[in-house]
DNA sequence: AATAGCCCCAACCGCTTCTGG
DNA sequence: TCCAGAAGCGGTTGGGGCTAT
């Protein structure tokens, strides 16, 4: 019937992580790397599952995480990007340097929704509501919804990948596994810090299959 | 000073997808 | 090609900290 679960929840600690479980994973993973989840945890002494030895790491011992608040530009890349992908963190996150899947989640469920709900803007689908205020200037999230709204002639059906990459040459989604071109860089200084280690977790999303990425 | 309500974020859960045999 | 196990993803929740009353 159901799915035998992860691990054997009897012997694992749940909740908050301690000093020493950080420590101890943190010296595990610097001596062997990262590797397998599921036999990390006993490897290093951990009583943990897998599951949440990775989410630990990943979301927040990971040397090359930056902490803090979200700049402006973030700002505005996260809000173009999801208007593009919709909730895909993990894609959303590898555009961003140092920032993680679940911290974006979070910031968008907390603070930029409720700015686009005030701007009068639908954070799911990042049209303007029926009653938004159409003469305020030309934000980000508007130039996004100004775009949709152009393209939503008969129903909620979202416009196709390309044709929305069409209407906003000013984003770079350059998502193949590579250093960005020069002019790329000069574009776009956000590139700077991409790689393809940005990219192991955005590997399994399939593009749509006209893709355009230049 | 006490406490109720709210906000934020770390962590968990269940499902999907990938990979190797 | 199929299947089982492992990894990854996105939605949701719990609880600590902050603010207002």
């Amino acid at each position: 019937m159901g799915r035998s679960p992860c691990c054997e929840k009897a012997h694992t600690n749940k909740g908050a992580w301690t000093k020493e479980e950080d420590d101890r994973l943190v010296a595990y993973i610097r001596a062997h790397g990262e590797g397998c989840w599921r036999s990390l945890p006993e490897a290093a002494g951990l009583l943990r599952c897998g599951k949440s030895c990775r989410l630990r790491w990943i979301n927040y011992l990971r040397p090359d995480l930056k902490r803090g608040n979200f700049s402006g530009e973030e700002d505005g890349l996260i809000i173009k990007l999801h208007s593009l992908l919709g909730n895909k963190w993990s894609l959303i996150a590898a555009r961003l340097p140092g920032r993680t899947d679940n911290e974006i989640k979070n910031y968008w469920n907390t603070h930029i929704k409720r700015k686009l709900l005030n701007r009068g803007v639908d954070p799911v689908t990042h049209r303007p509501f029926t009653n938004a205020n159409p003469s305020s200037s030309s934000s980000n999230s508007e130039l996004i919804s100004s775009f949709h709204g152009k393209n939503s002639s008969s129903s909620d059906e979202e416009p196709s990948s390309t044709c929305r990459l069409a209407k906003l040459p000013d984003l770079n989604l350059e998502l193949s596994i590579g250093p960005p071109l020069p002019q790329q860089l000069e574009a776009n200084p956000m590139l700077v810090n991409s790689s393809a280690e940005e990219f192991k977790h955005a590997r399994r999303i399939p593009w749509p299959q006209n893709f355009e990425l230049n």
